[in-house]
DNA sequence: TTGAAAGCGGTACCAC
DNA sequence: GTGGTACCGCTTTCAA
């Protein structure tokens, strides 16, 4: 049968009151029943039920991660930088994959919450907040991160999308295009993506690209961007360049130009967006906005952890900035006319 | 404050034993008291605390996943896999990345076990299995998933990965090739892999790479690969072909030779393993030893709760069989001599 | 410095 | 059918 703390004490010849104390290191005790009950629990290789002293409310030391796609490079990257920090801290993540889906959201997060999860980390849509904002009202920890929430007060770590966007734009721009196009999903950061493109685009007086349709929600992100990039191709004024918000658009991109015997990034620039692995193992190497994903997991950790603490009274959001990344999937226009 | 059961019972004029019984649906209840209870339930938004029923000995519907690293993607696609039908049968997961360090597999599995989690899901290296017969002694389920256990019993699923390396051998020899290098780390699967490796060399009277060596464990298997790749190609006897033991080193491999200005397949022919999405994405794709991700989730997850539900008496061993998937990264020597 | 006892939020056995 | 109640394993006053 497990060891429970009756049996600690029994065999200490002490009350479980003083076991609690010793595990818990608090109240006064003599440093010989310390000692005592230390030895007892080690010689009964005893260790205390954490899902009773959470019914008495402690913390479980277990934090929910809600993301969209644990199979997607950037949230698995994400996920571990997250996971490292609470390793340090102490703290395990139970995971789990929304596909941007309102009602796993929803089942997620109360789910979680019965099962005493300490908080809650958000990286997933969450176009719809009435649950998460139930569950702040409890007090529930909750923060969210790589999403931005700006008409909502919750503890964030993000980048500035809309700025990244403006780097691909300008990065672009700057090497001649003058034609470009753009694959995102319908998603927060993607939008804020798009609307920095347009930003720098529109700053340079050059056209947003009437083909331009966000690619439908699907599980295979490469053929759809695949199939987007096929479309931009064969337009009647197809794009010298193209601007994929994250990596694993950009990687469709490039296999869909090859596929229609284009060379990049001679004939078709790309730039991608995230910086996961998958920038430095298509070919070519992908450029790409970089967003600095360790430093994201650690400080929305550290975030969370303050909140549980108690620790943190106001709200902030904590922005990051994107980086421009350059490889070899860019290069300056061959100036035509 | 949270609403309990007794908040239930107080406004639904019951006691907490009716209360538990329409919770759990046994029990006999007339009609008109469920009823009642239930819209109570719903008015009051009262979801049942499941540390307080774990404690009574019922089930957290939570699963302690440890895998070597979450940011692999060959493990961030399985344990997706393991989520996706954990979800289906109402499960969640706790996922930890253990490095393939012993004391970090030993750390989580006890931990996990405080937190009360219903089984554990093993896909990490557990060169030492001391903690984990432990557990099992305790009747704790344990599975193993893509990690077979050849002296020991438990229940596993995984592949045959003495087949793989074999069927990945046999296709390059099949393809001409004689001088064969192979790229591996020092873990079970790849040193099946390489026993399989080396037995179709064998029965094909070909000679073992004498430059051989494990991969050492790195945080960057990219880096370690390419490493090797530039050994292996700067020898004095390089080989057409190289067999990496994943997907990520084969990526290595394929960066590695091109920056020496070698031809991929033409100078040299790839072989990846797992078949995750790298092999789609490289340059060329990659001919690849497909694991079936998707099933050896989905049966470890039933296997797992199938243990949970005591519906399993025998341990069993199931072993999916791998395939070869040709792609772009192989093609036939051409004959020289 | 130590311990008795009252919970925490449920479950389940056993009367009624 | 329904309810009283003894736990589950631990924390935390409050006395002694």
């Amino acid at each position: 049968m497990k060891v429970t703390i009756y049996d600690v004490a029994r065999e200490a010849n002490v009350s479980i009151a003083t076991v609690s104390k010793v595990i818990n290191n608090n109240g006064r005790i003599s440093e010989k029943t310390r000692r005592k009950v230390r030895e007892v629990m080690e010689r009964l290789n005893y260790h205390p039920n954490m899902m009773a002293s959470a019914l008495m409310g402690k913390q479980t030391k277990t934090i929910g991660l809600l993301i969209p796609d644990l199979a997607n490079p950037f949230f698995s990257e994400l996920a571990r930088s997250i996971e490292d920090r609470g390793h340090e801290l102490g703290y395990n993540l139970v995971i789990c994959s929304t596909d941007y889906q309102i009602d796993k959201e929803n089942k997620y997060l109360s789910l979680l919450k019965q099962k005493g999860i300490d908080g809650f980390i958000l990286a997933s849509g969450f176009e719809n907040l009435d649950k998460v904002e139930e569950l702040m009202q409890e007090d529930i920890p909750v923060a969210s991160v790589a999403r931005d929430f700006p008409m909502f007060s919750i503890n964030t770590v993000a980048i500035d999308d809309f700025m990244g966007g403006y780097l691909a734009a300008s990065h672009l721009i700057k090497l001649g295009h003058k034609n470009i196009g753009i694959i995102a999903l319908d998603v927060w950061s993607n939008r804020e993506r798009l609307r920095g493109f347009k930003q720098a685009l529109e700053e340079n007086n050059l056209e947003f690209t009437p083909d331009f349709e966000f690619i439908q929600k699907t599980n295979n992100l490469l053929e759809a961007s695949k199939f987007m990039t096929h479309k931009y191709l064969s337009g009647s004024k197809p794009p010298t360049a193209i601007f994929a918000c994250n990596d694993l658009l950009a990687a469709g991109v490039i296999q869909a130009a090859k596929e229609m015997g284009m060379n990049v990034p001679e004939q078709l620039s790309v730039v991608g967006f995230d910086n996961t692995i998958i920038a430095t193992i298509v070919e070519p190497t992908l450029t790409t906005i970089a967003q600095p994903i360790q430093s994201m997991g650690k400080e929305v950790m550290d975030l969370m952890v303050s909140m549980i603490e108690g620790e943190i009274k106001e709200k902030r959001r904590i922005t990051l900035l994107p980086t421009l990344v350059e490889r070899k999937s860019t290069v300056k226009l061959k100036s035509s006319t």
